[in-house]
Parts: C-alpha cells; structure tokens; sequence
DNA sequence: TCCCTAGTTTGCGTACAATGAAAATCAAGT
DNA sequence: ACTTGATTTTCATTGTACGCAAACTAGGGA
C-alpha cells in the first residue's frame, strides 16, 4: 500500500535507458497489452496491437503467452481477446491481504446500514482514483461507480481527499494539462480553482462533489491514514441529490468521520 | 470463455522450445513471479524467486517491472512485496465484462433470497475450478470459498460438475497423481471411484459434495452451459449440514436446476 | 465463382535485451 | 566490530525477442 519511494529512483551514471530505469522491456510490453486489453474490454489483435503501440506480430505472442498462462481468453467463435481468469484470480489475492479492504469492510457496511446510500473506498494510483471496494446501498438507484474503474481526480470527492494533503507540484503533475476535462457545468477545470478547493477541504476534513461529475448526485469523501499519518485511502458516500440535500451535509459528515477515525484507527493512525 | 483449441497446438516441425510453442520466455516468468506472489500473499525477494524457480537477480528485475507497472506493491518499511491495485483492475475487467457474471449475478441473488444460503459460482481452470463470484446468504455462518480462490476437483461439488461432461482422458489429466488429496473421509480419492461419481452426477443432473471437502458442509452444484451447449460453468450452494439435510436435496435440486436453466438460457443455451 | 482486401500466423536473421555470476551494498544479529 | 544473509548493481555473454516479409485465412463484392 506504501509504494512510495522506488529502490532506485537515483540514476547515477545520466545514462538514459530505454524508459524507466532497471526495467525488463518484454515484460513492460507484456502488462501494457494485458493492460490495454483490459481497457478494451474486447478486441481483436490488431485493436490491441495498435492500442499498445507495438506491431502485429510482437502483440500476438505475447497475447499468445498471456493466453497461455490464462491471462487472456480467446474465443474462437469471433477471434476476440480479452481478459482471463487468472487475472480475475490474482487480482482478488489483492483484494484478499488488503488491509485496508479488510479494515474498512465492517465500517462500510455499518455506515451504509445507517445512511442507506452505497459507500466506496478508494486509492490513489498514479493519475487517477481508482474504486477498490464498494458497499451498495439498499437504495434501488443504481450508482455509476465500476469497482475497479479508475476516475478521473479532479472532479470526484475521493480525488481530492486523496490529493488535498500532497504537495501542490505533485497535485498539478497528476492532473495533467488544463483545463481539465469537465463532465458538468460545476467540474473544477483549472488548477488555481483546485488547489483552492483542496484548501477548503483541509480545513473541513471532508470533500463534496456536488454535482461535478453527474448532475443529481452528490458525493461526499473523507481521509483514511494508516500509522505513516498519510492519508492512505478515502471513504466516500454517493447519493442523488433528492437524498442527499446540503442542509444533510453536516449529519452526513458526523457520520462518516466516525467510520473515517475507526478504520485509521484500525490501520495504525494515531490522532 | 471457450478457451478451447489454442490457435496453434499443432507442431509442425518437431522442434522442442523451451516449453509451449510461440511464447515469450521473459513475460512467461513475468506473470509466473505475480502468481507466486499472489499465491504467497506478502513475500521477500529471495520467497518469490524460489517459488518461481528463478535467480534472485533475474527475479528483481521482474518484480521491480511489475512493481513500476502497479501490478505489485512493495512496502518500505518491511521490504515486502505483494500484489498491486493494477492487477485487482484488470481483474476487475474480467468481472464486468464477463457474461458468465452478468447472466447469473439476479439468478443467483434470487436463488439465496429462497434458499437463505450461500451460492457460488464456478468455471473449470487447468486442474482446479475457480470461484467467480459469490453472493452471500443472509445466514451468520460464513462459508469457506474465497472469491478467486481454486479449489481441487476431486472434492467439490462444482469440480464434479465441470468435469462431468468431459472425456475421461481429460478427467484423468485434470485430476492428477492418485491417490488424490483427502480432506475428510468421505474424500474421493481414485480414479474409478472419481468416474463413477461423474456418471451419477450425469444422470441425476447435479453434484454433491457430501462432506468430502469439510466435515458439517454439504454442498450442491448443478451445470451451466451456453449456446454451445457445452457446460462451461458451475452454479452451488453451500450450506451447513444442520440446515441442508439430505431430505432437502430434492428440494433445494428443483430450485437450483431452474435457476440454472435461466442462466444457460441467457447465455445462449437451448433445451 | 473468383478475386481482393484486411487480418492473422509463421519463418528467419540480427541486434540487443535479458540473464546469471559475482561483486558491492546494506541491514541486522551476536 | 564481525558474520551472516538478503538485496542491488555491474558486466560480459548468449540466446531471445523483434521486425520484416512471406504465407495463410477468411470474408465480402462484383
């Protein structure tokens, strides 16, 4: 869950290797098609060749080794690839040691018998959010976060928890180039009107996206740190306006920053 | 899902490669360090180079290639590593995408509404069958499958199920070195014993696994197949034996086997 | 029916990437 | 400090992965 410093960021010699230093090449290009394929959903080898920038011949054998090891399916009927089992199985080894999965499973399932709405839990990974757990709510309304799905950080609550106590070149580099994609009149599109936000939610120990990203959903996130006191993880809540009103903020809140304090708690924070 | 007839089995030239035909070695390794990592949960270098049969330079840079692609994680206060969120996305991938999942996720959610017990799903991977995906009885008693999770063929009810309908050749590969591991008495541990069993299972349309995996759990499968007709997956319940007494089978086999026929139907099946 | 086109699969020679051995660091015990 | 064990880096060598191009497929269109 650390993953913070690599063993060796220090290039000493300047030599500058093909990419990223001490990096096995075949095996980057390999986890780039599985990755690709997997952002595919379906497709055909050339699809994936193209998506992976890499030609058609390298792509096959290394769509046939990932087939192999079961990685990857082929269904004869179309000739399509997509992701296997086995990546299904390693990924819930993930989910199976995750501590912090662990360590949220019973809150998120408290909190939601309380509020009634789905609560997410949710990571950084390099420039985006991704969902790594979810509790539904007994709400019909289905919520639109993927288990697994990455979103984008700057208009989603778990994004700015998750940035709000990094340093502020990390945040702009994660966000990219401005302005940033907008799914809603409300989305937050430069980075002066970022960080101002991350402020104010500093200051308030939760982040609202009040209809930044769907217009009727509102989404409120807090912090979870582990022992290092970083915020690890972040807690959210999602629900349609029609539920989730603004004068609810504060019950809301109270709420879940019960749930936010038992589950850092859990993971080694101390106040 | 198919998975059948690999593009090129056939060998030519008789030529013997490493291992399999057409693969690339280093992604080979690749994906069989993240295995033996996910297999080991938490581990040091020199545990995963020794389970994957590699030097331990070799097995750095492998792990330190996947570590710079998120598919493991490595934490610096105990120099361990473990799998990373990358591989519980792709992994995602699989689920949402697959259909087997989606045509069975509201059967399977109304079948522990009737019968209050846990239900599973299952396909057939190499020698074991894997869990996809669980829905939980509303009852206190947690159940032993761990989502993921490969269980042995000679003692599960879906592991009979998936092999039911196979060739015995196939059967006696997939099963191994007898005599095959017990976990309780009632274990089958042989061959002709296994074949006997499969050809009961063939009659009376389903598997049970009758306290042959764990002492005080009776567990039922029943085949799910698709437009090829073929059984691709396996559907079960799994109850204690104080609440899924033998006298309850013919019960609990009619609901099952309905809930089945749904599924297969969506996925193309016809009578 | 037979091309024609686009996609997939295989052969082959070469460059260079991956490898293991061993050296260099590093981290703990004793 | 000394020893032991694990991790990281260097380095020369080999064999492997690569791209090109050729051989195959297969599905339309005319």
């Amino acid at each position: 869950m650390t993953d913070t410093s690599p063993p060796n960021t220090r290039q000493k010699t300047g030599r500058a290797r093909t990419g990223d230093a001490g990096s096995v090449r075949t095996l980057e290009r390999g986890l780039n098609v599985l990755t690709s394929l997997a952002e595919l959903g379906q497709a055909s080898l050339t699809q994936v060749a193209k998506a992976a920038g890499l030609s058609a011949s390298t792509t096959y054998r290394l769509l046939e080794t990932l087939r192999q090891g079961g990685f990857v399916e082929w269904e004869e009927r179309s000739g399509l690839f997509s992701v296997g089992v086995r990546a299904y199985q390693v990924g819930a080894a993930f989910a199976g040691r995750n501590t912090l999965m662990n360590a949220a499973q019973s809150e998120m399932i408290s909190l939601v018998g309380d509020l009634g709405e789905t609560a997410n839990l949710a990571v950084l990974r390099e420039n985006e959010a991704v969902y790594i757990h979810q509790v539904e709510g007994s709400q019909l309304v289905r919520m639109f976060a993927q288990l697994g799905a990455g979103t984008l950080l700057n208009c989603s609550g778990v994004g700015k928890v998750l940035l709000a106590w990094q340093g502020e070149e990390d945040v702009a580099g994660r966000l990219g180039a401005q302005p940033y994609a907008a799914f809603t009149p409300n989305s937050i599109t430069t980075l002066p009107a970022y960080l101002k936000e991350l402020a104010k939610v500093r200051s308030q120990g939760y982040a609202l996206d009040d209809e930044e990203r769907e217009i009727g959903v509102r989404c409120m996130a807090t912090p979870l740190r582990d022992h290092t006191r970083q915020v690890v993880a972040s807690l959210s809540i999602s629900a349609p306006t029609s539920r989730f009103s603004r004068e609810q903020v504060p019950a809301f809140y109270e709420r879940m920053d019960a749930a936010s304090r038992v589950i850092s708690a859990r993971l080694g924070w101390t106040p």
